[in-house]
DNA sequence: TCTTACCTTTACGTTAACGTCAAGGAGAAG
DNA sequence: CTTCTCCTTGACGTTAACGTAAAGGTAAGA
């Protein structure tokens, strides 16, 4: 019996990933091909590392919140970027401000939206209260 | 001339709501399709009263926010929701429950985002920093 | 009356984000 | 060696949300 000194696992196969997600191999395989996740292959087998692990949570929440794929790599690359040099360095907090901007955007209306849920709630227990 | 009374029109046309919210006469005819919309027909054309007007906002709303459509109308069909009997209010106030629930998770969900963001954009400034 | 602008319906086309077979390899267990 | 289980690569199918002609009606202005 091999010891399992690894605590747990610092590698994940397609169908482990996939099970805590709760995605299937098949969108997994498709954010490979968007470039999203980049697993190692020993031989034809994928093995996913904590940065894999990391970026799928990252997209999956990037989904959880409307974002296209498109928008979602825009961010998520933003979390390994290299440093660089001065240009590249301001154009990249150029970008970070246009995310931002986007996601305040959807900041805001989400808390309207809420604060009139509220109030169509209010007035559903109002009209509930006066049958009684 | 006829006198123009009305301050700005109380109706309008699909080209105007579509100018105005920046969208084309595909998308309102399609959210008409899907009972988004329910503008009046005098003889072959379509008259958009206020309560189109405020549907279409908030459909619009729904989208920035990535809601797809049908989430979206569940959500709009709130807001005209008639009172109705015991049982109808408690059913409705559950639905309000569910989407506000979402609604949660996805300002949670930003949240961190913005906050990652932050901590990637104070990286970066600091690199900047040691630049000069 | 003839444009011009705006409207109408019908209907096929498109993109994103996977779903769903089909056919098969690789390794561990019995 | 055979049977499982999990993995692999195609490759066509599907749904949502419109896009995009095609072909024509209508009302106002020159």
């Amino acid at each position: 019996m091999e010891t399992d000194t690894a605590t747990t696992s610092t590698t994940w196969t397609i169908g482990e990933l996939a099970d805590e997600f709760g995605v299937t191999h098949r969108t997994i395989r498709f954010y490979e091909d968007q470039g999203l996740v980049t697993p190692e292959r020993r031989g034809t087998a994928r093995v996913f590392h904590v940065r894999d692990r990391v970026r799928l949570a990252l997209v999956l929440r990037g989904k959880r919140l409307g974002f296209d794929l498109g928008q979602i790599r825009r961010i998520v690359d933003m979390y390994d970027e290299e440093p660089g040099e001065e240009g590249q360095l301001r154009y990249f907090l150029e970008q970070i401000a246009a995310r931002r901007a986007e996601l305040e955007q959807r900041r805001q209306d989400i808390e309207t939206t809420l604060a009139e849920l509220a109030e169509v709630e209010r007035r559903a227990r109002e009209t509930l209260t006066n049958l009684a």
